[in-house]
DNA sequence: GCCGTTTTCGGCCCGACTGTTTTCAGTCG
């Protein structure tokens, strides 16, 4: 609609009817016309329009803004920084209709010539665009899990391996070994694109790049030495030659060299790690940074809380957005004590869980926190983290990172480079100081379980480790559903050989909160 | 197109940033 010159106040409805779905506690298909009217923002039309959807029914008005719509443009409203003018404005006057002429024009200078475009703009635009191109078919592991079962299921006898195994968090092609009595696989859903004697390859469901390789000798002694890097099975001289038996354990054993779990199998160290003090779902005693309707997050107080005793963690850390998050609804210093009395009430109601008030603060640009130093005691938990000015170089975001992290309220350094695996590179930091300022203020740094952040890098947590550095594990939690993020968490943690006495949130509700204290 | 109203029209979230402008448009979070 925005391309096709529709009222932008009739664009903005749609917007709004959209985000406000989506903020829908319930199935917004199941409603009938007159409820989904209740909906706010959606109105007469558009729930006439989303009942037409559900049947199936086609919209004509819909079907020709799509008919008149070159599918590439799709892909150029994906790419950061380009927006439905800026689009508009390339299509119509360099006529750009898809991601490889965008990146065309950028590198022969073209783009800098069209109105309102410049030089930096240029560059900038090119930079997102190689990073939207090199991004497209590959998934998060969160996005690949429930296709790699599926096809595991239908396909018992293909062993997995490689990046899936080793449950990467970005997942470019699932590869399965199959032994030659049960080649060639047969899979419904799959569109083949490369088709030989020893190897297909293919999309699943139209997401999910997948190989499936024919086995020489044994599918499982392939797929044992696949699941390593190949810098590993250099390192450790594994080939389908030198080891015997007929599972992992036999493998490990005629090696000489004591089980490698699959996350681990891209560190040439990995067989010096421990495994039994390897960080683990159950060892996650508390949920910290969870969000309610507060601020952005979909459920209420309540709900977070009683999900959270669902799901028998001992206690739950309420960090909302704080004011600056305009964008989220940030809270204003009434509002939170507005939660705090409401909190307050809960506690009274319940008795199997901590809750505990904290705020996610936004770090300004300057390194600031977000209220007054004074007001900042209202908080239990204060995690620290960026959410605006993400460009910064690195000497400008380590010293604003570290002006945080020296704040005396500071407990928690949130998601630290604000990196969108996928969609967006983080900004660069110094790791060393970062690392030096946060065990000088005895400051944690979280491990952000959302599978689109799992931020700090899991090829960062022994350097912090070895620093002395808590790191909880935190879910960013902005739904009830959101809670079950943990695990991806505590996958990235166990990637990164994070044992448990150095997760934060693994330390029983007393413990946890005295160590934050300052 | 939606909403609210002292209701059938008139207004629709916003602050920060950036780059391209020479006072603002576009995008992001």
């Amino acid at each position: 609609m925005e391309l096709h010159n529709e009222n932008p106040f009739k664009v903005r409805s749609f917007q709004n009817a959209y985000s406000s779905a989506k903020k829908l506690n319930e199935e917004l298909l199941s409603k009938s016309k007159e409820d989904l009217t209740l909906v706010p923002g959606i109105g007469k039309s558009v729930a006439a329009f989303i009942m037409d959807l559900r049947e199936n029914k086609p919209v004509p008005s819909f079907e020709k803004l799509v008919d008149l719509t070159p599918e590439g443009i799709r892909d150029l409203l994906q790419v950061k920084g380009m927006g439905p003018k800026r689009v508009l404005t390339l299509w119509k006057t360099l006529n750009i209709t898809d991601i490889d002429q965008l990146i065309n024009e950028c590198e022969s200078g073209n783009l800098a010539r069209a109105k309102g475009f410049g030089e930096k703009t240029q560059q900038e635009i090119l930079e997102k665009a190689l990073l939207f191109k090199e991004s497209k078919g590959k998934l998060l592991y969160s996005e690949a899990e429930k296709y790699l079962e599926i096809i595991s299921q239908s396909l018992p006898h293909a062993f997995l391996t490689g990046e899936a195994l080793r449950k990467n968090q970005i997942i470019s092609e699932a590869h399965w070994i199959i032994d030659s009595a049960y080649w060639p696989p047969v899979l419904y859903d799959l569109k083949i694109t490369e088709h030989s004697d020893e190897s297909i390859a293919g999309v699943f469901r139209d997401e999910l790049s997948v190989r499936f390789s024919k086995s020489t000798q044994n599918a499982s002694k392939t797929a044992f030495v696949e699941s390593f890097t190949p810098i590993v099975r250099e390192h450790l001289s594994i080939s389908e030659n030198n080891i015997t038996g007929t599972n992992e354990d036999d493998y490990f054993h005629s090696l000489g060299i004591s089980p490698i779990i699959p996350e681990l199998r891209w560190d040439i160290n990995a067989r010096n790690y421990n495994v039994d003090r390897l960080v683990k779902n159950a060892d996650i005693k508390g949920l910290v940074h969870c969000h309610t309707n507060y601020s952005d997050g979909v459920n209420s107080l309540q709900e977070m809380i009683d999900q959270a005793r669902n799901l028998k963690y001992e206690y739950i850390v309420i960090t909302d957005h704080s004011k600056s998050a305009g964008y989220a609804g940030g809270l204003s210093e009434e509002r939170v004590l507005q939660q705090k009395r409401e909190i307050d009430e809960i506690r009274a109601s319940v008795s199997d869980i901590v809750i505990y008030q904290g705020i996610e603060s936004d770090i300004l640009s300057d390194g600031s926190l977000d209220y007054d130093n004074d007001f900042l005691h209202n908080f239990d938990v204060i995690i620290a983290s960026v959410h605006s000015v993400l460009n910064m170089d690195e000497n400008k975001a380590t010293t604003r990172l570290i002006k945080a992290i020296e704040h005396p309220a500071t407990n928690i350094l949130g998601h630290s480079t604000g990196r969108l695996l996928l969609q967006r590179k983080g900004y660069p930091l110094n790791w060393e100081k970062i690392f030096d300022a946060c065990k000088a203020n005895k400051v944690a740094i979280e491990l952000n379980a959302n599978p689109r952040r799992l931020d700090l890098d899991f090829t960062l947590i022994r350097q912090a480790m070895d620093k002395g550095i808590m790191i909880p594990i935190n879910p960013d939690a902005h739904s009830t559903q959101g809670m079950g993020d943990v695990k991806y968490g505590v996958i990235a943690g166990r990637a990164g050989g994070l044992t448990t006495d150095f997760v934060l949130n693994a330390l029983p509700a007393r413990e946890f909160i005295s160590k934050l204290k300052k």
